[in-house]
DNA sequence: TCAAATCCGGACAACTTTGTCAAGTTTACC
DNA sequence: GGTAAACTTGACAAAGTTGTCCGGATTTGA
C-alpha cells in the first residue's frame, strides 16, 4: 500500500502552480526546476492534469500552464483521480479475484469491509481538502486532515 | 494508491488458516483451492508469512501450516508488514526525492502532513485490528474498523 | 517569413511487481 | 528402504510502472 510516483509528483506539480497568483502562468521547465523533476516527466504529469481539466495549457512562446480553477475549488480527490485511475478503490475484490471467475468471497468477505471502510473515509477526506488547504504550515495541514477525516466519520446530519 | 496483490492475497491466506481450529493444519493446496490461487503462488505468500513468524510450517507428509499465535494475537498490521515492506510509509518524501539530492520540500512540505497523518492513523488502526476481528460479518467488521480508527484519532489518555 | 520558446504525445528502455516453473528437501508410512 | 505428500527456493517470464527521448505542433515577436 503506497502512494504512486505519479500521484505524489503530480500533486506536487499542481501545488506549485496553485501557489502562484491567480491566472499567473507557470512553465513546465519552471515547475520541473522547482520540484527537481525532469522536464519530460513533468510535461507528462501536467498532461494528465490537463486531461482532467484541472489545469489549462497555453501553447506557443510565452505559454505554460494556469490552474483551471481557484485553489479553493480544486480538491485533492480530483487531483488524485486525475493521476491514478482507481484511487484506493473500493473494488479490491473485483481487482483481485484469484483464478476463480467470481471472487471466492463474493457472498461474505470479511476483508472487504476493511478496505471499503478505509477507502470511503480516505476518499471523502481527500474530497474535503483543497489545494488552498495545503498552503498552510505542516502542523496546520495535519490538523486539517484529521478534522476532515473526522467529518467523514461522524457526518453532521 | 492501492492495496498490492501480495497484501490482499497474503491476508486472505492467513485468514483461511486463522479460521481453522487452534493448532489445526492447513496445506498450501487446501488454501490455494479455497482462495482460487495457484499452489505455487500460495506457497510463495505463505513463505512471506512464515519469514515474519506469523505462521509455522511443518514439512514432510501430513505437513502444512499452522498459525504462529492465536488469531486474537496477530494484528492486521503485522500481517501487512510481512507482506509489503514499507506499509503506506511515512517516508514518501524520502522515497520520491526527485532528481535533487535532498527533497525540495525538506524544510516545509505541505503534502507530507497529509500522507503522514493518514499513514499514522491507518497503521494504528491496523495494529488495533486482529485476525479474530475479521471472523464477524461484513457490517460488524466495518463498524469495528471505524471504532479502531476513531480510537487512533482520539486516544483516551 | 523565420527563429525561439513552449506544449504534445507516442515509442521505448529500465525497473518493479506478479505469478509460474522446476528442481530440490523433509517427513510419514508401508 | 521406497514412495508419496508436503514444504523450499531460486530462476524466470509476463505485466505494469516509471521516466526518457524525440519528432512534431503552436504561438510570439522580430
Amino acid at each position: 500500500m503506497k502512494i504512486s510516483a505519479q500521484e505524489e509528483y503530480g500533486l506536487r506539480c499542481i501545488l506549485q502552480l496553485a501557489r502562484k497568483g491567480a491566472g499567473e502562468i507557470g512553465t513546465i521547465s519552471e515547475i520541473a526546476g522547482k520540484e527537481g523533476l525532469s522536464v519530460e516527466y513533468t510535461g507528462k504529469l501536467m498532461m494528465l492534469l490537463r486531461h482532467a481539466h484541472l489545469v489549462e495549457s497555453l501553447r506557443g512562446k510565452n505559454g505554460g500552464y494556469v490552474l483551471g480553477a481557484v485553489p479553493e475549488e480544486i480538491s485533492l480527490g480530483q487531483v488524485m483521480r486525475a493521476l491514478s485511475k482507481p484511487l484506493f478503490l473500493e473494488e479490491t475484490c473485483d481487482d483481485y479475484p484469484g483464478q476463480v471467475a467470481e471472487c471466492v468471497h463474493r457472498r461474505e468477505c470479511s476483508i472487504r469491509p476493511v478496505w471499503v471502510t478505509i477507502g470511503t473515509l480516505f476518499n471523502g477526506m481527500l474530497d474535503n481538502l483543497c489545494l488552498a488547504d495545503l498552503f498552510d504550515n505542516e502542523a496546520a495541514v495535519a490538523s486539517k486532515v484529521r478534522q476532515r477525516l473526522l467529518l467523514e466519520m461522524c457526518p453532521v446530519h
